[in-house]
DNA sequence: GCTAAATAAATGTATTTACATATATTACAA
DNA sequence: TTGTAATATATGTAAATACATTTATTTAGC
């Protein structure tokens, strides 16, 4: 279905400049959509999942909170609370960084690890939602998606 | 800048698809910060924005609620509450349904016309920071991201 | 050393979101 | 008709978001 039927838009946009932004935030609520399906019976958002994601990524390595706010897709959304969820949950642990005692050293716990790899499994399901695209088209999707911001 | 630099992440994508999620979702931030950047100084969100421009191109015909739901990029958001803050700040009028009393009439008020077509002239300044692809690569990325949500 | 500026994170808060539930009205079936 | 289901919207709410402000610590200039 095209994207002015599922919008049920009567008139056609104003150029496709303006149908790709609307297009940009239309695909991006349907992926949100279908990932909180999965997230939800794991009592997780979506913003703690890439948090989550992130810290897994450092390996064994800490990062401070204004690092994980730099890696965050949503930069305004608050990394300090998103840690604090996670650490109530036990997943991440938390403390004051040795030469610096304003920063802290977060780092993702063997639950912490457990419990995404649990959540990256269930989550791949979408992925069956989603290949309706080949390699090459995601590779020239991602291609006109980086150029777009430049 | 390449998405992977952009939110600083070392090792590389597993997959293409996998990218194009993440950049799917980077890429609509960098949307959503820019058009509320612009939208702030008019002390309206993007939904309400959205809303009204769904108003403005059914005319002057008036729908419901429900249709409103239908039209809108993100169906969770409470329509029924974002008619609300429009009609308080008069961008709409809201009148029960002659023939079914449950449903009602929403349509743009005239100071809503005026208000909107200001707002769109500002916000219109984004295309400046999107000026980077020409029509046929729009035209591509649309596609692309059509067949995606198939 | 002392003070001002800069930095890192935490906290406050008004608004918005993501639902669940309630209310009102209409349609339908026995 | 008389209850039952369906529909349209409104309301309640816990949590998340989008900031602004505060607190604590470090850095830099004098």
């Amino acid at each position: 279905m095209s994207l002015e039927q599922e919008i049920k838009q009567t008139k056609p946009f104003k150029s496709n400049y303006e149908k790709t932004l609307v297009n940009i935030m239309f695909t991006n609520n349907w992926i949100h959509f279908k990932q909180n399906k999965y997230l939800k019976k794991f009592d997780i958002s979506i913003q703690q999942y890439n948090v989550l994601r992130i810290l897994n990524g450092q390996k064994d390595q800490p990062i401070t909170i204004n690092e994980i706010i730099d890696r965050m897709l949503d930069k305004m959304s608050n990394a300090s609370r998103l840690v604090d969820k996670l650490f109530a949950k036990g997943y991440v642990s938390r403390d004051q960084k040795v030469g610096n005692r304003r920063a802290c050293d977060v780092k993702i716990t063997p639950k912490g690890k457990s419990f995404l790899e649990e959540v990256t499994k269930s989550i791949n399901g979408i992925e069956k939602d989603m290949n309706k695209l080949n390699d090459a088209e995601f590779e020239e999707l991602n291609s006109l998606l980086d150029k777009l911001r430049n």
